[in-house]
DNA sequence: ATCCCGAGGG
DNA sequence: CCCTCTGGAT
């Protein structure tokens, strides 16, 4: 059962204090250099580890830079280079289109609109959210990844599974100016000591207010 | 066997 | 709501 919005709003000041204290400088752990890049990293991050992204994105950045670039691309050779990244066939197909409707549709720039960057082929909201408040400082939503989903369950911010429904409870409970850093600073939270299988709660600092102590 | 900074389609 | 797409890491 799920806290009323109040306790919720409380429960959510606690995280937001201790998430400042332990991780302070919390960023983007995704290497880029221009909103586009960082737009085809967050694509590739799905269901991979942000290390083997940058791996990755290393190689197809140096050959392929920008939309007008990666639009002129051959579907196969960027299947190559993102491989190991997972789910290949469609993010190479993804990115290559993105890329073209980039080029045909704004000039080979990235939109800083939410409905925009959403009506890409191969970028949802979560996608749409890292780059809109990453690249360009607009809070226009909450990041809901794995990470943050599950903390934000672990923690009684939420207990929908379905990730629009996370967001849509997070953006109630979180005051707007801490959605960029709450995301970002909950999921090197999730990385480093709330993990999926062995979280280190013995080295945790949000057990005070952890609903999970004792279960 | 299960999870990793998901999205699209049924 | 469910399923599929995928390789790497643990």
């Amino acid at each position: 059962m799920l806290p009323d919005l109040s306790e919720r709003k409380a429960q959510a000041r606690r995280v937001v204090r201790q998430l400042k204290k332990d991780y302070a400088d919390a960023e983007c752990a995704l290497n880029f250099d221009s909103p586009y890049q960082l737009l085809i990293a967050t694509i590739l991050s799905a269901q991979c580890t942000d290390v083997r992204v940058n791996i990755v994105t290393k190689d197809l950045f140096a050959q392929y830079p920008d939309a007008e670039a990666m639009a002129k691309a051959k579907v196969p050779k960027l299947e190559k280079i993102i491989q190991t990244t997972g789910f290949f066939r469609n993010k190479a197909k993804n990115i290559h289109a993105a890329s073209q409707a980039l080029v045909d549709q704004y000039d080979g720039e990235v939109p800083q609109e939410l409905d925009k960057l959403v009506a890409l082929p191969g970028v949802g909201r979560k996608t749409a959210n890292v780059v809109l408040g990453t690249a360009f400082g607009i809070p226009s939503g909450v990041v809901v990844d794995t990470h943050v989903g599950r903390l934000t369950r672990r923690l009684g911010l939420t207990d929908k599974a379905d990730a629009v429904k996370v967001e849509k409870e997070l953006m109630e409970a979180v005051p707007k100016k801490e959605w960029i850093d709450f995301s970002h600073r909950l999921i090197h939270h999730g990385r480093a000591i709330c993990a999926a299988r062995k979280p280190k709660c013995d080295k945790c600092h949000f057990l005070k207010f952890c609903p999970q102590v004792g279960v």
